[in-house]
DNA sequence: GTAATTTCTAAACCTAACTTTAGGTCAAGG
DNA sequence: CCTTGACCTAAAGTTAGGTTTAGAAATTAC
């Protein structure tokens, strides 16, 4: 074993937690990007632990891939990122978290109120504002009232 | 067209902003119990406008449809649910939601000292702390640190 | 040098929460 | 009566985020 030859992808899962599997179902979705040793075997640098870390602490904020896969286009593709890059790249996530909990502190504070009362079924109500974007997942179209007619 | 006969499916699906098919399917998981008419066809109560709205309410905060199942199940069955049933069940959605922030807050406290540092590869940081449920779908296990060996 | 591990790819499978489709029935208007 | 629109069921399709499986090739261990 030459020097230095990169991590195999079973010692980046063990480093990170992750399985094999969503590593390579992470570089087809474009958030990592290994080379191929001379066998084919995919290969990694150490600072993709850390890009995989932060992979999945995006996800914990509910980031979805592709939006991780933009935020992470933030680094600098020329050399290992340092510090400061991450910290600059997680200033967006600050920012989302800040407005997820602003949101969901809105919902809460409607809550109370709005559950009994007639309102639950008008699209005026604080709780239908559709600026919420925690929307999980789920496919098509689902449109949360705004257009819904009376009640 | 009798008097009173109950809301059609179409009529609730403009009502509360829903699909058709997704009233079907919030009924085959027992969110919803229409009765049916003679030719078959379902018909609901005026209260199920408001029991959808709850539903959509409590989607955006998180919730599975399990989980609003049984948070649904707190109604009284033999009654039109008052505002007060309503406030009551809403109560466990308070205290979700009351931890959902405090989560994320927790969470947003952290990023900022945790991302650019050392830690995050590290099984002892903040921001791998499991205890965070809102960890959305996917299916199997999927561990977030804490085995990890080292970094 | 051979056996045991890893890794490789492609394709199928999984869950949640629905939607779409296909083929038929019910209801309301003229 | 007839047509149009609303409804019905069952089954298959969809998206996200992965896992599982199968069979083959590369590595590592002894």
């Amino acid at each position: 074993m030459a020097i230095s030859e990169g991590l195999a992808i079973g010692a980046l899962a063990r480093r990170t937690g992750l399985a094999d599997s969503a590593i390579r179902y992470y570089e087809a979705q474009g958030l990592i990007t290994p080379w191929r040793n001379a066998g084919g075997q995919r290969r990694y640098q150490r600072a993709d632990i850390r890009r995989l870390s932060f992979v999945m602490i995006a996800q914990q904020f509910g980031l979805t891939l592709p939006e991780i896969r933009e935020v992470l286009s933030g680094l600098p593709g020329n050399r290992t990122p340092t510090p400061k890059d991450w910290t600059d790249i997680s200033k967006g996530l600050r920012a989302r978290l800040d407005q997820r909990i602003d949101t969901l502190t809105r919902l809460r504070d409607n809550l109370d109120g709005c559950i009994g009362c007639g309102c639950l079924s008008l699209p005026k109500c604080a709780l239908y504002n559709p600026d919420d974007r925690a929307k999980s997942h789920g496919s098509g179209p689902r449109y949360l009232m705004g257009d819904a007619p009376d009640a």
